[in-house]
DNA sequence: TGCGCATCAATACGCTTGTTTGAAACCGGG
DNA sequence: CCCGGTTTCAAACAAGCGTATTGATGCGCA
């Protein structure tokens, strides 16, 4: 059994086989997918042998698992959903950031590439079995910050279920610019996906909803019916 | 070269071979996409024999576009999202209608086997290259109709942009039901997914929406400056 | 100078994939 | 009854997949 490298580079300025296999692996599996990416693939977009993946990291299985907790570290690093807005007075200020970084983890197209939130996006998709509870939480911390701005928004009167509603709806907003993304530059070619746009969406967004949460809001205190009420609750 | 079968089977009641085949391979294709599916798994499904894809439909592709077709067909017949509300006089309830539809369009687990819009959802993920225009012209329309509802509600100040952005905004909410369904119920076990969960959902966000819209509609004839408006203009 | 560690190239194995083939089975009309 | 077209069948095919193995080659360090 071989010692394996940590992966840390700290003498030579130039990345390992094994980062380089995982920057590698990154990319080519938020392209196309687990099954859909091939090792072979991976190991000559890396400049590495066939062989290397076997020796770093067993087999391809935990190759995207290193990836995909590289993806989920990076991209919390870069937005910190979990604190978004923390250090403003109102809620409806904190919507607006929190949305803002929203959709520039999302879609914003830095000078750093952007696999790590698209492989994060298809486990939104579709978990994978190697989606370890970690990672769950860590999305589920990032969740429950949007769940608190919206009560602060929403008010005491609200009940869990519209809260995880409305905390839902709000991401998936978002999230449909993302993963729609090539049907709507096929039905408006005109769409712009910029830095500008996005933070202009996330504005409208955050505009949209903080004015139909207080609307909800008035609704409750002063007692009037919802229609969904009955409907949504659980059990 | 033989001939082929149209697929109607007027005196017995039993689905023929290439009808079996088409359903299931809407099934298989829409839990597993295309790659993921094998020609093995639906033949085995519809009880048919291997050579029966080749023989009946050529090839892979051209089952999977037969599928496609069917699922388009189906779905627009069951939920005809490009003349829904048409009866309404306000266009709030236009909206409520549409969105209603929508999402039981989306969601519904009714009698029938719900595998048509997961399949048509998938090429709203994914478009492949089948994704002829025909499709994609149906998709415009039921696009096209919520917008011209929203500009109902929106009213004549509003521009092209922000009617196609609040438009997106509205379905990608139901369409995050459906794409991450399953995470959703990782995250939250207890969600109920059930027709009037769905209605109850549907009433919450054509309601905020409205609401949020109205906002919009105020701050518009007012004059007043909206900060999206530079930032996400087209070109 | 040796001894692990990392990387390489090449090859092979077992498996699954979509597709093809040729023959058997079916079936209505002479 | 038999016959031609239609449909179905079991079997095989070639290609690509992940994985494993082999031996050789530097490399750094005691």
């Amino acid at each position: 059994m071989a010692r394996i490298n940590t992966g840390s580079n700290i003498v030579s300025d130039e990345p390992s086989t094994r980062e380089r296999l995982i920057a590698a692996a990154g990319e080519v599996f938020s392209q196309r997918g687990y099954d859909g990416a091939t090792v072979r693939e991976i190991v000559q977009k890396a400049g590495a042998n066939l062989a290397a993946i076997n020796y770093h990291f067993g087999d391809k299985a935990s190759l995207y698992r290193e990836a995909l907790i590289y993806a989920h570290r990076e991209t919390n690093a870069r937005y910190p959903l979990a604190t978004a807005g923390e250090g403003l007075e109102l809620p409806e200020d904190q919507l607006r950031e929190y949305v803002r970084m929203w959709l520039l983890r999302l879609l914003e197209d830095s000078s750093r590439p952007m696999w790590p939130m698209r492989l994060l996006a298809r486990e939104l998709l579709e978990p994978s079995p190697v989606l370890d509870s970690t990672i769950l939480s860590g999305i589920s911390v990032n969740f429950r910050r949007l769940v608190e701005i919206c009560r602060g928004i929403l008010g005491p009167s609200a009940n869990e279920d519209e809260l995880t509603h409305c905390t839902l709806c709000i991401l998936a907003q978002g999230l449909g610019y993302l993963n729609h993304h090539q049907i709507i530059l096929k039905l408006m070619p005109q769409m712009k996906y910029d830095r500008d746009a996005l933070v202009g969406v996330a504005a409208y967004i955050a505009e949209t909803q903080i004015a139909g949460l207080k609307h909800i809001r008035g609704k409750l205190e002063r007692g009037e019916s919802l229609p969904w009420r009955e409907q949504m609750s659980r059990r």
